[in-house]
DNA sequence: TTGTACGCGTTATCAC
DNA sequence: GTGATAACGCGTACAA
């Protein structure tokens, strides 16, 4: 074990109050200082987190419940908050929940044991009521809940994914099929009203069938798309609306033989490289998923520090990135 | 904040003594037991963590450091730690290092300055002096360094490469490319030597210019494999060493208009999900992720709890998984 | 079986 | 500017 302050302060010729002071930036006489630093040095001396946070109530620590590590969405927004807060001397516990409210619950639960100063949450259920549990600073990303005492930092779902429908309503699909997350899902709601609103505007209508809800998993969009391309009147795009999905749907389609385009149109979400790594490059929407973790960061550090009160719901606009996936139909007559 | 145990006493009637042996499982008068019981459900009372870890000198709490949120392989293993170990009340605090040594050394002394109860490392240029100034149990994933005074849980590299690039070879390729990680990094050594020791066996010459010893990121691996796409003497196949290195290299050669497997063969690494969504699907080595995390927390779990002692090496074979991005070279009259 | 009393390492509140 | 001291909440000898 590392010395401790009462050492460090014999050493020094000083009382364990004054190292303390010195530790957390109060000025000294220059000769206590230089004494305290050399002493320090010296030992070796490490305050003892567990010691600090007894007495301060706080941790340094911030939790997270994400869905599933395994998702480039997660990894990266994970990746900028850590960096952006470790800089901050705080560290990141990062829990999985699937979309499992009830999972959710119990990561919670467990962190808030851990004493996290603050929590990022891809919250599923939430309420105001399980918020109210909550004694710390809670910054939502992702999904938006019910819950309305916490920050929010969404993306703009719907207008990609009005975006992106209009563009294959453009290029003459009347016949779209959309690959969608879990209904209690916010973003899986959002994608599919951003296509409903869309087909609206053009006068399209979407048959039932069309629309495949299915959980966020790479199998889950694997048998969606093999759902579509078996059905009576096939589709002539498919819309997958989950970077899981995407790679699901892609890998049925592959294995049907089906091309892209020539054979059947598609849009994918979430994963740019995915996009370029499959031939043709995939059109696709992407999310600023840098920008979403720095904010989050940001908003969860300015409130676990009292400089930030309220709160905010911020969306981030997503991005449609027009590529070679999809296939202008002729003939039709009634391009836009 | 929740109930301390000396008011769950108070209102259950006995010493604040009693009410943590309850909590440890020490058991009590029946009539105590109850009331005890009672008196923490009625109060909603939780541990302190903090509090016991000052006592206890443990936190509950694994760090890791990995090198990469966003790569399937760290992921999928941090996923099973995480599943693993919370069941076990454990928690995990994740840092990035990329695959520097010193930020990597930073990440630890942050991690244990948390009091962190044991640590998964990644390890850059590790030494026994290293972990002598690591208090706490060690196990090391996917890379091997020079310390010896921890657990490893490695892959079989050099194996599968030799198999991949035997099959290269097998199939009549006689100038293969190879795109490795840091020679620093003991996995791109040993995917490394099991290409040369394959070339060794069957006799064939392995050009300088074609290996790319390069960093292990997507920008790498594109860049990497554009270079050998234009070497004067173009390789037949080429082999991606890692997960980023493949993806990279397939997005260059799609950009290229370059034909898998027509104009150029191609194995991957890392990810059969990615395999399975380029078309034709490649032939890929993987690693079994979900087989390597339980190990792992299975190896610290039991070295926290003091179950298990000295320090073991486990080689987990990896999979070489042929599929059509391999083509046939014919003509060439000295296939195997 | 239960209670008393102390210590873990730090910070905050006072007096000086 | 500095020092003495009382918390913070829990675990654990040791005594009863």
């Amino acid at each position: 074990m590392s010395a401790t302050i009462k050492q460090v302060a014999a050493r020094a010729g000083v009382s364990s109050a004054t190292v303390s002071k010195y530790l957390n930036g109060v000025p000294l006489k220059d000769k206590n200082q230089a004494a305290v630093r050399a002493a320090i040095r010296e030992m070796g001396y490490t305050r003892n987190t567990m010691a600090r946070g007894l007495r301060t109530k706080r941790s340094m620590t911030v939790g997270a419940v994400i869905f599933e590590f395994s998702n480039p969405y997660s990894a990266t927004v994970m990746s900028e908050i850590e960096n952006y807060i470790s800089g901050h001397g705080y560290g990141i516990i990062v829990c999985e929940s699937k979309t499992d409210a009830s999972a959710q619950r119990e990561k919670i639960n467990f962190l808030l044991n851990k004493l996290v100063d603050g929590l990022i949450i891809c919250p599923v259920g939430l309420t105001d009521e399980d918020l109210r549990a909550i004694p710390v600073p809670v910054v939502c990303i992702d999904q938006l809940a019910d819950a309305r005492a916490c920050d929010y930092i969404l993306g703009g779902n719907a207008a990609a994914s009005f975006e992106a429908t209009e563009h294959l309503i453009a290029f003459g699909h009347r016949d779209i099929g959309i690959i969608c997350g879990p209904a209690e899902l916010y973003t899986a709601r959002e994608r599919l009203a951003g296509v409903l609103a869309a087909h609206e505007k053009y006068g399209v209508r979407l048959r039932d069938e069309y629309i495949v809800t299915t959980g966020y998993e790479v199998e889950s969009g694997y048998k969606a798309a093999r759902k579509l391309i078996e059905t009576a009147n096939r589709p002539t795009a498919i819309f997958a609306t989950n970077h899981h999905l995407t790679l699901g749907a892609v890998i049925a389609l592959n294995e049907a033989n089906i091309n892209i385009p020539d054979d059947i149109s598609f849009i994918g979400f979430d994963y740019l490289e995915l996009a370029n790594a499959v031939r043709p490059n995939l059109s696709i929407v992407v999310q600023p998923v840098a920008q979403i973790g720095v904010t989050a960061a940001e908003m969860l550090l300015g409130k676990m520090t009292g400089q930030k009160s309220g709160f905010d719901i911020i969306e981030l606009p997503l991005n449609f990135i027009r590529q070679k996936s999809v296939k202008r139909i002729i003939g039709t007559g009634d391009e836009l």
